[in-house]
DNA sequence: TGTTAGCACTCCAATCGAATGAGTGCTAAT
DNA sequence: ATTAGCACTCATTCGATTGGAGTGCTAACA
């Protein structure tokens, strides 16, 4: 049996009908709600091909039906139009310029989960191939060396240095000099023990200072494994009945608390470099376990060159596809965009 | 009436066996779970009293009794043992003296959620008078500046400040040295709209940085304002019937996302100089709307004179009061010996 | 041959009523 | 003052009933 025109276009219905309502939808609905003037009859006979070809299921014998997985990854695939949407709020709020970047991507999150009313969660965005920026010792109190480190976009770290011997200034200087001459400009995987011995020997005496700033820099720079992941609008999946109740609502609770479950949505999507940066994964496709009855959509942002962070929805799986990649496109772009006004 | 001693074991009877089934407690239950000897009869002519004097009631008529939120408030405040009990998995994860403080704040977070089964929620310890205590300015780019400020209590802020004019080693110096031998060890109130301008004439051409690192300051110093709150174990809520509705559970959620709510919790508590430390709010006595069928459990930690941070459980209103309480004392224990060792 | 009307059938969801049982309040006896 | 006993209340559970939405199938029709 082959999908003709008319099937597809039944199936469309079905989906458009089962996003709004969430009720397993009947041939009589799909017969009065499509311009295709048929019966219910007829439907009903195309709806058992459908049926058959996997598209869409029955919930129990005479309920309504409703798409099966099959019949979204089709819809997302092929029917969708794609429109564009004005996501005003957001603009504004991009506009605004928020300087502190965690403060804006915390921003990004809570207007999109207003907005789309799912859940969402967008992490930072980190350098592939970070490379050391610039290295700052001070001292902050006798025995306390302040270390900050700035890599390529920006990102800042502090560490605490504890100290035993005391520095006077010119040391200090001898030192930032000695540690921003050998390793600035370098990625991680530049930074070897060799380079890391010659550097100790240098500093001589205060070899134990270089090694623990040398130990920051790593961390520093290997910042993708911690990832910062931020979330919001959790309490969205209440609105659908589907997600909420006790076993499933508590386990997605859950997955937005441990962050670190999300990340593998992240990572997979990171990775994947030629791509418009939008995946959609339905059901049983996302990586994640306790998100089987949810799809989740995903997309990548790119600030520059190798940097990049990811936007995500997680709604339920009758979750209103267009509307929610059409926002992460009009999303990517404004903090693309926003990124090069600055 | 008056509140006898039978009256009083009775009530703890009660209360006690709620909160372990959290179901309505009967006549026939106390009479075979205390040591009184008194039939169920007369258990429930206690009770009857009980209930008009105001700390039990009943869902309905025929239900057994549960208690009522001054029944638990007279628990809580006369008739809970003081017990110390081991919390090792805690202690154990402090000795690893976590370096990073927001590490360590969500690692105490979960570990304490995961021990005591109810939500819980940590802030960082804030000065109350917060002051400078070291300023750095480095130039990491050709047209961007660095300001790092580190306030007492090593918290530390990072700003990037964008400069028009290029600047050279030298004046970078002095612009550094002009602002911390004036601005060091100062609190906010002490810095004035005079010195600002004072400043600004003595840094000539440079002013706007000068104004720029000093807007920083003010933001790092008044820190207060957006506390940085973590909270674990939102999903414990679930396993608590009475929250777990629908209604319930998602406001619930949405407190705990929109962080800015809890803080109602946590001023209050910071405030309040002279007490142990632990703030128990029993059902309405919580300044937070949403969790009026909760019972919250705060504690102030204090590191060191004035920098003091607060950790809080919120749980049903029939929460294990004995345990929570030793818990939070424990850690306000740990808490401030893990800082007097570093 | 594709479409449609009609009908029997299925099954969920809601409704109702009876039975159950835990628990109470009250009274009378101890 | 305490207790046994009894009538009463009310949430909960269970089964039976019903209504209705929706299906599958068949026969008629264009």
């Amino acid at each position: 049996m082959q999908l003709d025109e008319r099937k597809v276009k039944i199936l469309q219905a079905i989906i458009r009908n089962y996003l709004e309502t969430g009720e397993p939808v009947g041939s009589r609905t799909i017969s009065k709600f499509t311009d295709l003037n048929l019966s219910s009859a007829t439907i009903r006979n195309e709806m058992a091909d459908l049926e058959e070809l996997g598209y869409i299921l029955q919930p129990h014998t005479s309920a309504g039906r409703i798409p099966s997985d099959k019949g979204y990854r089709l819809y997302v695939d092929t029917m969708m139009e794609e429109r564009t949407r004005e996501v005003e709020e957001l603009k504004e709020m991009l506009l605004e310029k928020e300087d502190k970047m965690d403060h804006l991507l915390k921003q990004v999150a809570k207007v999109l989960a207003v907005n789309t009313n799912y859940a969402t969660m967008i992490t930072a965005p980190t350098y592939h191939r970070n490379k050391l920026k610039f290295i700052q010792l001070s001292r902050v109190d006798r025995n306390q060396l302040l270390a900050v480190i700035v890599v390529e976009g920006n990102v800042i770290k502090n560490n605490i240095v504890q100290v035993t011997d005391e520095l006077d200034d010119e040391t200090l200087l001898k030192l930032n000099i000695l540690l921003n001459t050998h390793l600035n400009g370098l990625s991680i995987e530049e930074i070897n023990l060799g380079m890391i011995s010659a550097l100790k020997q240098q500093a001589g005496s205060h070899s134990s200072i270089v090694a623990e700033v040398i130990e920051a820099v790593g961390e520093a720079i290997q910042a993708d494994e911690d990832l910062e992941i931020y979330t919001s609008g959790a309490n969205n999946i209440f609105k659908y009945p589907e997600l909420a109740d006790h076993q499933k609502a508590s386990e997605l609770i859950t997955a937005f608390e441990e962050k670190r479950m999300l990340t593998q949505l992240v990572q997979e999507n990171l990775a994947d470099e030629n791509s418009t940066g939008i995946q959609v994964y339905i059901g049983d496709e996302t990586p994640i376990q306790s998100m089987k009855d949810c799809s989740v959509v995903t997309a990548t942002y790119e600030l520059e060159e190798g940097m990049r962070g990811t936007i995500g929805i997680i709604g339920p799986k009758r979750m209103d596809y267009d509307k929610v990649i059409g926002t992460l496109r009009q999303l990517q772009n404004q903090l693309e965009e926003l990124y090069k006004k600055k």
